[in-house]
DNA sequence: CATTATCTGTACGCTCTGTTCACTATTTAT
DNA sequence: ATAAATAGTGAACAGAGCGTACAGATAATG
């Protein structure tokens, strides 16, 4: 069920329509230029700015999405598919593990951590922008987790009683903590460090 | 070294200086505004708000704070200031678990969690907020848990390689994600949760 | 050609920001 | 007393961004 379109643009429900079509060429363009703000400028992100670094009308902007964070939010997720793929070879322990090593890599790098904050900031200004990086982003990827935690506790391999959303929020959550506010260093050894902690608990006794 | 004072006003150094004192009262209006509008209203604080709100003149908030979130960050400071206050009797373990779920029932607390997320906000927004945020904010408060882990370590109550700096990531940033990000239910009971999942982590082998 | 929808460009009112200035108020130093 | 210093008020101003509206050009379908 890929949402190949936005998230927040007015869907297209049939295939064809009668008026002009839509650009994709200006779309990308404009998805480019927040993600090339996001990265290099700080967190002012603005249609302004946007509109302008991407060439096109503010009007058009307005036209597709609510706020320049939702924009944002499209353009990351375009451009971050690959990593929801994960293995689905060996134990539980062993995927789980590559993913929080995976989520450590992915937000350390700058053209990925950077729009991130810019993300966060706008999800914690604005209550859509959150529920959109809720569902679109965080959500997903939970989903990955709570799929390997739930195989490992059917095969025994973890404890039965454990409480999904708060292992993945203890292996996960530190991450955000480190990229968005205390930025302590962010690296593979702080994910293996992290798995190493976590781990002792999800064992059966 | 306790600054009675606020973090971003100008300092007072000597005790008595010329001119006419500040008006302590009004400083208070101030910040009970600020704490009252970051509370009940969302996340739109600004210098124009709280001044009406406080009947003060926006110019005195400009002379004293550079931000509106610095000015909360003060509020914030002098309500919370017992939250800093904890045992040094029994075991390590128990007073890193009294110490976590104390966290968890401050920040869910609405007076305490909605102006701490219009701060996270500015924290993520602004470069000096954040700073002081992590400074005032959350520095002392991992402290507390530094020295509790350091305490254990050398009695030989948990495991002597532990990464300091970790274990805490792991144990309270899960706390901030739910408030902040995701808004998952955070009573006692996360708490008690989220250090039963991580306390195995922490006991030697 | 008529219709429908996209995109552009301009313009306007709004709010908040950050700063300046003149003025009043209250304290200490001489 | 009077001068000097600092706090607070209130008004004004330019500037940035927002959100919206409108007129017109462009490009597809029926």
């Amino acid at each position: 069920m890929l949402n190949t379109m936005s998230t927040s643009a007015h869907p297209r429900p049939g295939s064809r329509t009668r008026g002009r079509p839509r650009d994709p060429e200006l779309r990308e363009r404009i998805l480019d230029a927040a993600a090339t703000l996001a990265m290099t400028a700080g967190i002012e992100l603005g249609f302004e700015r946007i509109a302008q670094e991407a060439g096109a009308s503010r009007t058009t902007l307005y036209r597709w999405w609510d706020s320049p964070q939702e924009l944002l939010l499209d353009a990351m997720l375009e451009r971050t598919r690959w990593s929801l793929d994960h293995d689905s070879e060996g134990t539980a322990a062993a995927r789980l593990r590559a993913q929080v090593i995976d989520a450590v890599e992915i937000l350390s790098a700058p053209d990925t951590g950077r729009p991130l904050r810019a993300l966060a900031a706008g999800a914690l200004t604005n209550e859509k922008v959150r529920a959109s990086f809720i569902e679109h982003w965080l959500e997903p990827r939970r989903a990955v987790a709570a799929r390997i935690l739930e195989d490992g506790m059917i095969t025994g391999e973890f404890r039965q009683d454990l409480d999904v959303e708060a292992v993945i929020d203890a292996l996960f959550s530190p991450i955000y903590h480190r990229l968005l506010l205390t930025r302590m260093p962010l690296g593979r050894s702080f994910g293996e460090t992290l798995w190493n902690l976590v781990e002792p608990g999800l064992s059966p006794s």
